[in-house]
DNA sequence: GTATCAACCGGACTTCAGTCCGTTTCACTC
DNA sequence: GAGTGAAACGGACTGAAGTCCGGTTGATAC
């Protein structure tokens, strides 16, 4: 069982915790029983009536709670990237820290994209919502955006950052992969579009 | 009433035609009352019972024809672009033949955009299919391949091609322009990364 | 301790996408 | 123009997402 403490929201310490503390529990333990069914049965068998089973708590309850499947999904992915946001943030270089940014900014792009395909199936299943409003993406953004400002790139910065990550979103990936194009090649790929945003011109 | 002709697969000359004839006049009726009903009620409200109610056949048909929800609008969405597409091949310039390639370059990235985001609820609802396999997404691809190997770049043209035009799916500009950010400016980001990619370095 | 009420809970209910299988129709042959 | 079989048809059925609302509980005030 997956003992790992559930990412709070923030309770910054004098707010007024907004939430309930059944409403606290509720959530973590449906969070953990989503973890464990996603491992057990894989993403796809997964049932919103199967988490709520599994939490002994209501299905109404998981909907007020994360909004939807894709929600409760975007939120497991969260928790499961937690770890690698951690190794981007304070790891050992080039991934971490340390390293000149070209180099972390290869190293990015490899691990994202590792990363992404190995959360595929939870990808797909956050849908939408998981390229869109998840913490997730605004990381990845965010941290980009810090590289190619170190990198002496000029302009609109961010907007490059985005469109810089959005061909290793998993769509584009599963299509790519079915068209018989492999990872590797991919990955030079976008190397090769790295480098072109940096050298500028 | 839309009474376009319906775009047949090829049924090329010799072959013994693949689809039986109630099945061909099935698919049109289909297509054209999923089409209507779209125009009427907007895409979200079509349900897949009343696109067999008002085609005049059972539910077993439609699926049968476009496999799930998301394949029916991606039909209708095929339909739709197909004026597009002819604007591109055969159209005036900038966006047809006969400009500089940088130009129509130019031309095809603010016209994709545009298509894209006046299209937004039915590429939502094609969803993954939509994006991968398409005709009209291998059709945008090819033809940013073709300009950009006109424009001399060098290197895996297709990929690059490939992710050129990720910056422009409609999950991508859903996210950025709900952060505030406007078509104009997202015109400009990519009108930028693709300047970036044709100068090369 | 008790009153108050907003927030939360549960699980029956509704709505649809997608499946299944017995029946019908088309195309092709003799 | 009757026979034949593969393909297509239809609509009842299933399973899961998402909604609703009467009942419950936790936080705060006094």
């Amino acid at each position: 069982m997956s003992d790992s403490p559930v990412l709070m929201p923030l309770p910054l310490a004098g707010e007024p915790a907004s939430e309930r503390s059944d409403a606290v529990r509720n959530r973590a333990a449906l969070l953990c029983a989503a973890q464990q069914l996603v491992a057990e049965n894989g993403v796809d068998a997964v049932t919103m009536d199967d988490v709520a089973a599994r939490a002994g708590v209501g299905k109404g309850t998981v909907f007020r709670r994360f909004g939807s499947r894709a929600g409760l999904m975007v939120a497991v992915l969260d928790q499961s990237e937690a770890h690698w946001q951690a190794q981007v943030i304070s790891g050992p270089p080039p991934l971490g820290p340390g390293a000149p940014p070209w180099e972390r900014l290869e190293a990015f792009g490899r691990s994202r994209l590792e990363t992404t395909i190995t959360h595929g199936d939870l990808l797909r299943a956050a849908g939408a919502a998981g390229s869109r409003s998840s913490p997730a993406t605004s990381f990845v953004v965010q941290h980009v955006h810090h590289l190619l400002l170190e990198l002496g790139v000029t302009g609109d910065v961010r907007l490059l950052a985005t469109a810089l990550m959005a061909p290793l979103e998993i769509e584009l990936l599963d299509a790519l992969r079915t068209k018989g194009i492999d990872v590797e090649r991919i990955l030079h790929g976008w190397l090769d579009l790295a480098r072109r945003i940096v050298s500028g011109c």
